[in-house]
DNA sequence: AGATTGACCGTGT
DNA sequence: GACACGGCCAATC
Protein backbone atom coordinates (compact mmCIF):
# COMPACT_ATOMS: atom_id res chain seq x y z
CA UNK A 1 0.00 0.00 0.00
CA UNK A 2 1.48 2.96 -0.93
CA UNK A 3 0.38 6.91 -0.26
CA UNK A 4 -0.84 8.20 -3.79
CA UNK A 5 -1.14 11.57 -2.13
CA UNK A 6 1.73 13.48 -1.54
CA UNK A 7 0.34 14.82 1.76
CA UNK A 8 -0.40 11.69 3.10
CA UNK A 9 3.19 10.52 2.07
CA UNK A 10 4.24 13.41 4.12
CA UNK A 11 1.91 12.73 6.76
CA UNK A 12 3.47 9.23 6.98
CA UNK A 13 7.06 10.41 6.96
CA UNK A 14 6.35 13.12 9.99
CA UNK A 15 4.58 10.30 11.91
CA UNK A 16 8.03 8.42 11.68
CA UNK A 17 9.57 10.88 13.47
CA UNK A 18 10.50 9.77 17.08
CA UNK A 19 10.07 11.22 19.75
CA UNK A 20 12.89 14.18 20.99
CA UNK A 21 13.74 14.31 17.35
CA UNK A 22 12.88 16.90 14.98
CA UNK A 23 13.02 16.94 10.90
CA UNK A 24 13.35 19.76 8.99
CA UNK A 25 10.54 20.47 5.96
CA UNK A 26 13.45 19.72 3.40
CA UNK A 27 14.40 16.72 5.10
CA UNK A 28 10.26 15.30 5.00
CA UNK A 29 9.45 17.16 1.38
CA UNK A 30 12.74 14.92 0.13
CA UNK A 31 11.70 11.51 2.38
CA UNK A 32 7.94 11.78 0.91
CA UNK A 33 10.08 11.72 -2.80
CA UNK A 34 10.10 15.46 -3.65
CA UNK A 35 13.15 17.01 -2.60
CA UNK A 36 12.49 20.82 -3.03
CA UNK A 37 8.68 20.53 -1.65
CA UNK A 38 9.58 21.94 1.55
CA UNK A 39 6.92 24.76 0.70
CA UNK A 40 3.90 22.22 0.14
CA UNK A 41 5.10 20.38 3.21
CA UNK A 42 4.39 23.34 5.20
CA UNK A 43 1.10 24.29 3.75
CA UNK A 44 0.02 20.75 4.11
CA UNK A 45 1.06 20.81 7.95
CA UNK A 46 -1.29 24.31 8.28
CA UNK A 47 -4.11 22.25 6.73
CA UNK A 48 -3.55 18.98 8.59
CA UNK A 49 -5.85 17.86 11.00
CA UNK A 50 -4.65 14.90 12.21
CA UNK A 51 -2.54 16.60 14.89
CA UNK A 52 -2.55 13.77 17.34
CA UNK A 53 -1.86 11.05 14.23
CA UNK A 54 1.27 13.45 12.38
CA UNK A 55 3.10 15.59 15.42
CA UNK A 56 3.42 18.62 13.01
CA UNK A 57 5.18 20.13 16.06
CA UNK A 58 8.36 18.44 15.44
CA UNK A 59 8.66 19.61 12.31
CA UNK A 60 11.32 22.88 12.12
CA UNK A 61 12.92 25.15 9.20
CA UNK A 62 16.31 23.69 8.27
CA UNK A 63 18.18 26.46 10.35
CA UNK A 64 15.81 25.18 13.54
CA UNK A 65 13.87 27.89 13.33
CA UNK A 66 10.28 27.30 14.89
CA UNK A 67 7.84 28.11 12.21
CA UNK A 68 4.15 28.42 12.49
CA UNK A 69 1.63 26.45 14.27
CA UNK A 70 -2.07 26.57 13.43
CA UNK A 71 -2.73 25.31 17.48
CA UNK A 72 -2.73 26.76 21.07
CA UNK A 73 -0.16 29.92 20.76
CA UNK A 74 1.50 28.79 18.01
CA UNK A 75 5.30 28.65 18.00
CA UNK A 76 5.19 29.31 21.79
CA UNK A 77 3.39 26.50 22.38
CA UNK A 78 5.13 24.02 19.62
CA UNK A 79 8.30 25.20 21.41
CA UNK A 80 6.85 23.52 24.75
CA UNK A 81 6.18 20.58 23.43
CA UNK A 82 9.42 19.53 21.44
CA UNK A 83 11.41 20.83 24.92
CA UNK A 84 8.64 18.39 27.07
CA UNK A 85 9.79 15.58 24.61
CA UNK A 86 13.28 16.07 25.00
CA UNK A 87 14.34 18.41 21.94
CA UNK A 88 17.41 20.61 23.08
CA UNK A 89 16.69 24.03 22.41
CA UNK A 90 19.03 26.93 21.43
CA UNK A 91 17.11 29.93 22.52
CA UNK A 92 14.15 30.06 20.46
CA UNK A 93 15.55 27.45 17.98
CA UNK A 94 16.00 23.94 18.09
CA UNK A 95 19.75 22.47 18.65
CA UNK A 96 19.62 20.88 15.39
CA UNK A 97 23.09 19.37 16.23
CA UNK A 98 21.40 17.75 19.16
CA UNK A 99 17.97 17.09 17.83
CA UNK A 100 17.99 16.48 14.56
CA UNK A 101 16.55 13.38 13.20
CA UNK A 102 18.57 11.49 11.27
CA UNK A 103 16.77 9.21 8.70
CA UNK A 104 18.19 5.87 8.03
C1' DA B 1 -9.24 26.01 -15.20
C1' DG B 2 -6.44 29.97 -13.74
C1' DA B 3 -4.33 32.72 -10.35
C1' DT B 4 -2.80 33.35 -5.61
C1' DT B 5 -1.14 31.88 -1.35
C1' DG B 6 1.90 29.56 2.19
C1' DA B 7 4.27 26.59 8.70
C1' DC B 8 10.43 26.99 2.96
C1' DC B 9 15.29 26.85 1.16
C1' DG B 10 19.44 28.48 -1.02
C1' DT B 11 22.29 32.13 -2.44
C1' DG B 12 23.94 36.89 -2.67
C1' DT B 13 25.08 41.29 -0.42
C1' DG C 1 25.63 36.97 11.23
C1' DA C 2 21.48 39.49 9.40
C1' DC C 3 18.62 41.19 5.44
C1' DA C 4 16.94 40.80 0.61
C1' DC C 5 15.62 38.27 -3.74
C1' DG C 6 14.26 34.37 -6.47
C1' DG C 7 12.82 29.67 -7.25
C1' DC C 8 10.21 25.19 -6.34
C1' DC C 9 5.88 22.44 -5.09
C1' DA C 10 1.18 21.54 -3.78
C1' DA C 11 -3.23 23.11 -1.93
C1' DT C 12 -6.83 26.52 -1.82
C1' DC C 13 -9.90 30.42 -3.52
Amino acid sequence: MKSNNFKDTVSAVVAGIPKGKVATYGQVAALAGNPGASRAVGMIMSKNKDTKAVPCHRVVGSTGALTGYAYGNGTTTKKQMLQKEGVVFKGEKVDLKESKWEPK
